[in-house]
DNA sequence: CGTCTTTGACCTGCGC
DNA sequence: GCGCAGGTCAAAGACG
């Protein structure tokens, strides 16, 4: 099984995650971009499929290209817990307190990102991270809270991109407007419950959109097993204890030029422009990156420089 | 045998 | 209330 992925990755990709250096964390993809999601993309889920993610990301514009660097990270102000987040250590349990203060802080930075800050007065209706189907639904006004979700474009051919946790698919859907279908993973370490969702772009079949959500609750990840990606060692927190959320860290502690968050104050998602001048802005594409580009070439082989450039269309 | 995928059924939330 | 679509469960099967 694993070797089948890793033959996948290995022709598909044509190089493996051992050419990487040690320093790339290899638990998020490649060069895609990231996007914080102010909200919920998915509880509306009828909003959602009918704006197809392309236009949910913001690529309204079917000629934007997937990120080939990362932009510039936010504003210090768009992300005042950024820093708390590094220093969040890396506690067995928070899933169940992410609601206290990582998750409930991300929801409320990402509702002031869409400028409706509601009171929270959540109260901690959040259980355990399985509420399951049998959990009763929460009050009417009160949505379901969700762990924050960090979604990656990346050009791909195989879906499930390795990223040195072990997941577990719990399920796959077909997604409206979509020919491709929607797959479902559960990180299978006990006690960590992110998930991600992974689907193909109906716009862009070669663009696999990777939604994680949650944070990793074992400090390092798991070597895949046959895998021969070389995991980070964590310089200095990262990546680390989240796995997913280090994104976020990265912003404060560790720039790493494959990861970026995008709090959505600081992009207009509907803005070409914005994506543009970011691909535009060499400041972001570091000189790593770009030999990365060169001298491995699994990221050549993820996006190709044409395809990054211009959507073949 | 353990792990993972597949897949149909079920649950939940939302709009009409 | 109903229907639709997303999300999850869990049994069965595949694979190494």
């Amino acid at each position: 099984m694993e070797r089948k992925r890793e033959e996948a990755m290995e022709t598909e990709n044509s190089t493996g995650f051992s050419s990487f250096p040690d320093q790339i964390p290899t638990n998020y993809p490649f060069s895609g971009g990231l996007f914080d999601f102010p909200g919920d993309i998915s509880g509306a889920g009828k909003t959602s499929s009918s704006m197809g993610f392309m236009e949910l990301l913001g690529f309204q514009d079917p000629t934007t290209p997937v990120f080939d660097f990362p932009p510039p990270p936010p504003p210090a102000t768009s992300l005042p817990e950024s820093s708390d987040m590094g220093n969040l250590p890396a506690t067995p349990n928070s899933s169940s307190i992410s609601s206290s203060s990582t998750e409930a802080a991300n929801e409320e930075q990402a509702k002031v990102a869409e400028g409706e800050v509601e009171e929270e007065g959540v109260g901690g209706g959040e259980q355990e991270e399985k509420t399951k189907k049998q959990s009763k639904p929460k009050k009417k006004t009160q949505k379901r809270e969700r762990e924050p979700r960090y979604a990656f474009m990346t050009k791909s051919e195989v879906d499930h991109l390795e990223d040195g946790y072990r997941w577990r698919k719990y399920g796959q859907k077909a997604v409206k407007n979509s020919p491709f279908p929607r797959s479902y993973y559960r990180c299978t370490s006990a006690m960590c419950g992110v998930k991600k969702r992974v689907e193909r772009s109906s716009e862009d079949p070669t663009i696999v959109v990777t939604t994680y959500e949650g944070q990793h609750t074992h400090p390092s990840p798991v070597v895949p097993r046959g895998s021969s990606a070389v995991l980070p060692r964590d310089p200095g927190g990262f990546p680390n204890s989240a796995g997913v959320l280090p994104m976020q860290t990265t912003q404060s502690h560790y720039q790493h030029p494959y990861f970026f968050s995008l709090p959505s104050p600081s992009l207009n998602y509907s803005s070409g422009a914005s994506t543009a001048s970011f691909l535009r802005d060499r400041r972001y594409c570091t000189t790593s990156s770009a030999s990365l580009l060169r001298d491995h070439g699994l990221l050549q082989d993820i996006l190709p420089s044409d395809v990054r450039k211009e959507e073949p269309k």
